[in-house]
DNA sequence: GCGACAG
DNA sequence: ATCTTGTCGC
């Protein structure tokens, strides 16, 4: 079971998590990879109704339970976990990353397609750039670029990862936009949701 | 009041 | 999130 740390980069486990929808009913899944290889170990899901409705700003009460059952599934626990959406980069510095991290006691680096709240100037175009993301002059993100050219990624921590750690630990994890946990997840909970269609 | 608003 | 194929480009 290695120990997370940037000093001193060893063998870990990187979990991410994700929820598809189909008919109200939400399917989350969440993968497990060894690090720093990045080889799929296992995989796991969770299939729910969401207790509360999408409403911005509270993603965490409508998909905090579903992620949260899922990763427990994980053996072993996960080291370090990548979630869809919100870490520090939300109003009330509670998005779903943060509430994971706090349910499972891991720490988290939430990951979005688009900034929930602040404002940031675009970071160059070569993968490994980045700015910061701001809300009233405090540094909540970081707006990084995970490859040269493609639009750029919201990352912001739990509340155990500094900023930085947390965009070094998802370029780490980034062979294509998203990084792999994330895209993984989202992947195989899609494929659910899929399969359940035609059944 | 109006518009914006992670997944 | 979800409804949805091919296509242009590195």
């Amino acid at each position: 079971m290695g120990k997370l740390s940037q000093a001193q980069i060893k063998e870990s486990h990187v979990a991410g998590v994700d929820v598809s929808y189909f008919d109200e009913q939400g399917i989350a899944c969440a993968v497990l990879l060894s690090f720093p290889d990045l080889r799929l170990l296992g995989k796991s899901f969770y299939c729910g109704t969401p207790g509360f409705p999408y409403i911005p700003g509270f993603l965490a009460l409508r998909e905090g339970i579903l992620c949260a059952l899922a990763v427990r599934k994980l053996d072993p626990k996960p080291d370090l976990l990548f979630v869809d959406g919100a870490g520090s980069a939300h109003p009330y510095n509670y998005g779903l990353a943060t509430f994971l991290e706090e349910e499972l006691d891991v720490p988290t680096i939430g990951i979005t397609k688009k900034p929930f709240v602040g404002e940031f100037t675009p970071p160059p175009i070569e993968r490994g750039s980045f700015s910061y993301l701001y809300l009233n002059g405090v540094k909540i993100g970081a707006v990084l670029r995970t490859r040269d050219g493609v639009r750029e990624l919201f990352v912001s921590p739990g509340k155990r990862l500094s900023i930085e750690e947390a965009v070094r630990w998802t370029l780490l994890l980034s062979q294509y936009r998203k990084p792999e946990p994330i895209r993984l997840a989202h992947q195989y909970s899609r494929l659910a949701c899929q399969n359940r269609r035609i059944a």
